[in-house]
DNA sequence: CGAATAGTGTCTGTTAGACAATATCTT
DNA sequence: AAGATATTGTCTAACAGACACTATTCG
């Protein structure tokens, strides 16, 4: 079958986000409402068109610092205040997925931490941040204001189960949780980070042991703070290490 | 950012697939070799454009079977003779990953046991199964015919690099070593799909508690063999099973 | 003080890894 | 018999999960 680049079928080729945070003990997504048919007025994933010159990872960038002004991290590069995970997830290009036209789009998923000052881009009312078990609710779902929210706009609910699973994995035998967390953090908030994405509560003691004696995980910054209430907690930054061994496990009930 | 799908970069799509097997104790994976610019004579990994009514996982289905014969696997159907395992991988989408023109690329990755009749699909002289450290060595590396092997054409060895890591990591947490074997195979004929895929020497004695004691893993089929030497041992079909809990360890050493 | 959160210590059952010992084939 | 592979059993150290207990804050 002879590789002919002059006659190949014409694609558009999109970044669709899987935004994800902790917000009030919940697991949260990024969703945008959509001022224009197909599925206008209803919720979707933030995304767009790659460009002509653009790679994947650069366009996924670009997207999340339009939609809520964070930066990707750079595991080069120094740790930003407001630095969020970026890593591709999967792409979705079923033929009918949009009706417009053959739309093949990369799906990437961003963790990030509870943001202090939200900036959508632009409309306040068309970004909000939902949570997952509120936009992946086969029932009829509504939202702050009744409009409805589920089911997202084309394959787009595929895609944020997807996302999700994929951070609950990941969490059990990486550092990631740490993404959701501010730069410093206590075991407790932590903690919770882990029970909001599993939905499942976690014994704190046993919690506090294997965090903070696993190598790397946790660095101690020497401060403690008392915002949660109750004793004073050690302060905490993401130590160096990514993979963690033995995991964290997620229990099964 | 309005969503115009009117005015879109052009873009050609196309699935590259990673396709492992074990032969002879080592990890192997399908080349093909182009005979075409650019990258003339190289090798490469098989694959081609999506055709412009087709699903991304209907593509690679379709290479896989233009180029070995092999069935993917539909989890819902009846488990057939030649059937491999095929998951979708990631995709590539750097703008000068081919020098013709805008490529995205969706990489699938294939598990497939050793085949008694590789059936390439033309010229036997332009398809083979090589051993993956061979094609990863970053050292000239040489064919049987003494043709360059390495490095792989476009962006291949990046692809093939992660295809392997993905295998690797994906046996110790799920049932997919079977994925390598026939229908019926021993415990060693198992382990040995272990150490040819990570490359390391595990105790036959724990290897064989570990997975005939996880539940659903290994179903005994009744009969024995004595292809492998020694005393007879126990054949097995795969059991239902798909995740390991708990997994399979890899050695650190 | 009581309520809340943080952190340490102890016990128990499971499991991985090391390795002795036995079983059953081929040559 | 010698050599190869298969299979079972035993011991130990590490670790998860349960949970008693202490520490330090706020109201």
């Amino acid at each position: 079958m002879p590789y002919d680049p002059s006659a190949f079928p014409p694609f558009a080729v999109t970044v669709d986000l899987v935004v994800l945070t902790v917000r009030r003990h919940a697991l949260c997504a990024l969703a945008v409402r959509r001022g224009e048919p197909p599925y206008q007025g209803r919720w979707a994933l933030p995304g767009g068109f790659v460009r002509g010159d653009e790679d994947l990872t650069t366009a996924a960038a670009r997207e999340l610092a339009e939609e809520t002004g964070l930066n990707a991290h750079d595991p080069a590069g120094p740790v930003l205040p407001n630095a969020a995970h970026l890593e591709q997830l999967a792409t979705y290009g079923d033929p009918k997925r949009d009706p417009r036209m053959r739309v093949v789009s990369v799906a990437h998923l961003a963790l990030a931490p509870d943001l202090p000052a939200p900036r959508p881009g632009g409309d306040a009312r068309s970004v909000r941040w939902a949570p997952v078990e509120e936009l992946l609710d086969q029932e009829a779902g509504y939202g702050r204001d009744g409009e409805q929210v589920t089911p997202l706009a084309f394959d787009h609910a595929q895609i944020l189960a997807d996302g999700v699973e994929r951070a609950r994995s990941k969490i059990e035998y990486s550092s990631l949780a740490t993404a959701f967390c501010p730069q410093e953090f206590t075991v407790g908030e932590l903690r919770r980070v882990y029970e909001a994405v599993w939905g499942v509560a976690l014994d704190p003691r046993n919690f506090h042991r294997k965090v903070t004696g696993t190598p790397g995980f946790l660095v101690p910054t020497g401060g403690t703070t008392t915002r949660q209430g109750g004793r004073p907690a050690q302060l905490f930054r993401a130590g160096g290490a990514t993979l963690l061994n033995p995991p964290m496990l997620r229990p099964e009930a």
